[in-house]
DNA sequence: TCTAAATATTTTATACATAAATTATCTGCG
DNA sequence: CGCAGATAATTTATGTATAAAATATTTAGA
């Protein structure tokens, strides 16, 4: 296949489509490029986020999805929205708290779980950030015109609904991991 | 604007499209979405690297560059290539040095660069793991008709050259950063 | 010829990210 | 009613990732 203007320039800069060959399939090759294009963005928007505002992208994602749910979210929920694993939320939330930005409040009908949400001064930094945010996104995707983006965006759409349909096919799960054995109090950690 | 069957159910799992409000920019819907559908297959190729091979994404994608230059990349080249800063570079180096997979070469004509190939043990661990990756992209991407593909790595090619048109304009560089002060030998660190 | 500036890589401090284990609490069923 | 199993969040060990600084070496120009 000869390649097109724009598949010639799309391979100029060495990156990761660069160790592609001529005999690699073309899904490999459409995902290395789906790759690239996300980290040439987010290697922007994290730069940016940093030097304006002295955060962090995975803080202002978490801090974006609290915004669209003012009455808060459980840490499993926002695990799952920002698609990372509990562990790391925990970590993110714990940055944000010590900053004033978000606070986690218990639920009365369950006390293993909290709801987190922003703080009046974590609404007004969040405001400030998203301006700005929705203009360099604005900025790099304005380089393809407008009938493009919404191609591009229903041609992803497409693709992830099959992604996740081959997500909803789980395994069977493994039941009664621990069978028999009792699990002993155990004394807290140091 | 009425969504369309793709789009009610690209939106239907909870993800980072869910912080989306009706208000928002069509370009920063078309990048959640892009980073949705990259962190989607990301997560699954990652999860099968761990399980059958016991290796990670970044070493993986580091012998990729090597496997396309079989005489080495240099450190500062895999930066480039592999999106990321030297020191991650070293660090994953590190870890492939320890298991034999890569080595570094020293290069005769700069004492300060090395070349970094694969050893024979890293040619057939590649070419193991490879065989298996391309399977799986085309499992998950294969979700979508070539003729859609197609259309997605062409519309992708246009944003990366756009992204990387405006890269290419850089602030103007601060010259002399070090002015007058004289840089006094060190003892080496502990 | 000499040295300031630049380059190549590593180191340091810090943030994010994971899987797996742990702890506390809730639920459903015998 | 009691408890095994499940759930919610945190902790632990480890890997990746960054910016900035440090170190060794090369280069270009005075």
């Amino acid at each position: 296949m000869t390649p097109r203007d724009s598949d010639t320039l799309a391979r100029g800069v060495p990156d990761l489509e660069s160790r592609l060959h001529e005999t690699h399939h073309e899904t490999l090759r459409l995902w290395l490029r789906l790759l690239t294009c996300t980290l040439l963005i987010e290697s922007n928007v994290r730069t940016r986020l940093r030097g304006q505002f002295k955060t962090t992208l995975p803080r202002f994602d978490l801090m974006a999805q609290l915004e669209r749910n003012p009455r808060g979210l459980r840490m499993g929920e926002l695990s799952r929205r920002l698609m990372v694993t509990g562990g790391n939320i925990t970590g993110i939330t714990d940055q944000l708290v010590a900053e004033g930005l978000v606070e986690r409040q218990p639920i009365p009908e369950d006390r293993r779980a909290y709801a987190v949400c922003l703080t009046s001064k974590g609404k007004r930094q969040f405001d400030l950030m998203a301006q700005a945010h929705e203009q360099w996104i604005e900025e790099m995707l304005g380089a393809l015109p407008a009938v493009e983006r919404r191609r591009l965006h229903g041609l992803l759409g497409r693709l992830k609904s099959g992604l996740n349909e081959r997500k909803s096919e789980p395994p069977p799960r493994s039941a009664r991991k621990r069978v028999v054995e009792r699990r002993l109090p155990r004394e807290k950690h140091a």
